[in-house]
DNA sequence: ATTGCTATTGTACAACTGTATAGCAGCGTG
DNA sequence: CACGCTGCTATACAGTTGTACAATAGCAAT
């Protein structure tokens, strides 16, 4: 007794929204599925959409995964930046904010750094996916740079080489990401934090000489 | 004019030999071509051996892979221990060795880090793979702290609590390591010895409290 | 109610994947 | 020289992949 035509097949959706839906479903797939989860019969079906879909919003899958790379790198930093600067705190408040941030359960999921496998495996062979990365570590530098910035103007804190000392904090932050996502048990998130603090502690009180400016290398 | 059976279509090797060919050319080929690397047909190819004969000496891909990883961290691990205690330095300087070995050229080549990346991406969902994950990252935290312990030893030197001091270690390490793979001109391999070195000292002049001893967190 | 634009589907395509298996052939042994 | 063990090849299989394209159909404008 079901009349005809009811329920339509499919709805449609401005691409711009589409779009959007598509690069939300990839990073589903991605977490769920690892690399697998990069094809695009798997995206389309986490999309609850035919294949042929994406080729008619995107260039090709790797162009999507592409998005999907810029708009998570771009949406966890700023969401990081957010908490770091929540307060009106002292610099090196905003900056343990950040670690703390950096290191909250949501970032420590399983499946974002399986996604994120993905990702810089493909930088080797995709233009696109290389693009993205040199713009978000860029955008990730520069935030560092900030914050690390304003602890340099801080009373009682020797002069450092801010773009050195910046990819190196930003070194420790991904090393201790990896290995908490590799190996889950080896520390706990607060750990981590406090291994940040310790390490902008001795970056202030001078103790790490190689950052300390006028020097060569 | 050619004798006909001249030259053999193939040659045979014993076993161990042959399995040892294609852990060595599934390195290669994981270096060359990344994650297209981890197919059958390209490793065989690699080997200048048909496909067939890599079930007939492993299990399956994923095996070899597996065995190529544990061979891969393995080898490494032990050359750089080697350069490491290669003089009878102090412990310091033993240290200084590890991070300039853990730097050298051969170590920074983009293809090992895609390869590498294609181990981690194998961990979620081969149990083979996660187990060497587990026994090599086991390895090689257990240098760390072997080296880390003699530094304990040393005079003017804080007591320190050892293992999460390796895992520290190990994340500083890796993190600078995969920084100068995905972003080759950030810094030099001096540089990431440097800072290595940089957090060593701290942790000697008692700069990391969160590493001292007689703390819970 | 009908028209028309176009987002969407469904399918076809060639190329690829890992693995199983039947038989060929290298090479040590007699 | 002939035998036979077994490492090895070649092929077949059912599955996957990304992309292209004709046909369909949602839905807004009229």
């Amino acid at each position: 007794m079901a009349r005809p035509r009811q329920i339509p097949k499919f709805r449609r959706a401005p691409p711009t929204v589409r779009r959007e839906a598509l690069i939300e479903a990839t990073l589903v797939s991605l977490r769920k599925y690892g690399h697998e989860g990069a094809s695009a019969r798997r995206i389309a079906a986490e999309a609850g959409v035919s294949p042929g879909l994406i080729n008619h919003h995107f260039p090709s899958v790797s162009a999507l995964v592409a998005a999907c790379y810029e708009s998570l790198a771009m949406s966890l930093l700023r969401s990081i930046q957010q908490h770091a600067r929540a307060t009106d705190a002292t610099p090196r408040e905003r900056l343990r904010r950040f670690f703390e941030a950096s290191f909250a359960p949501a970032l420590l999921e399983p499946g974002l750094f399986n996604a994120w496998l993905v990702f810089w495996s493909m930088i080797a062979h995709d233009a696109g996916v290389r693009a993205v990365q040199e713009r978000t570590y860029g955008a990730y530098r520069r935030a560092l740079e900030s914050l690390l910035g304003q602890v340099r103007g801080s009373e009682g804190v020797p002069a450092f080489r801010l773009r050195p000392a910046g990819i190196a904090l930003a070194s420790l932050l991904d090393g201790l990401w990896i290995e908490a996502s590799l190996n889950p048990g080896a520390f706990r998130p607060a750990e981590a934090v406090a291994l940040c603090e310790d390490w902008i502690n001795a970056l202030c009180a001078g103790a790490l000489p190689s950052l300390l400016a006028g020097r060569q290398s």
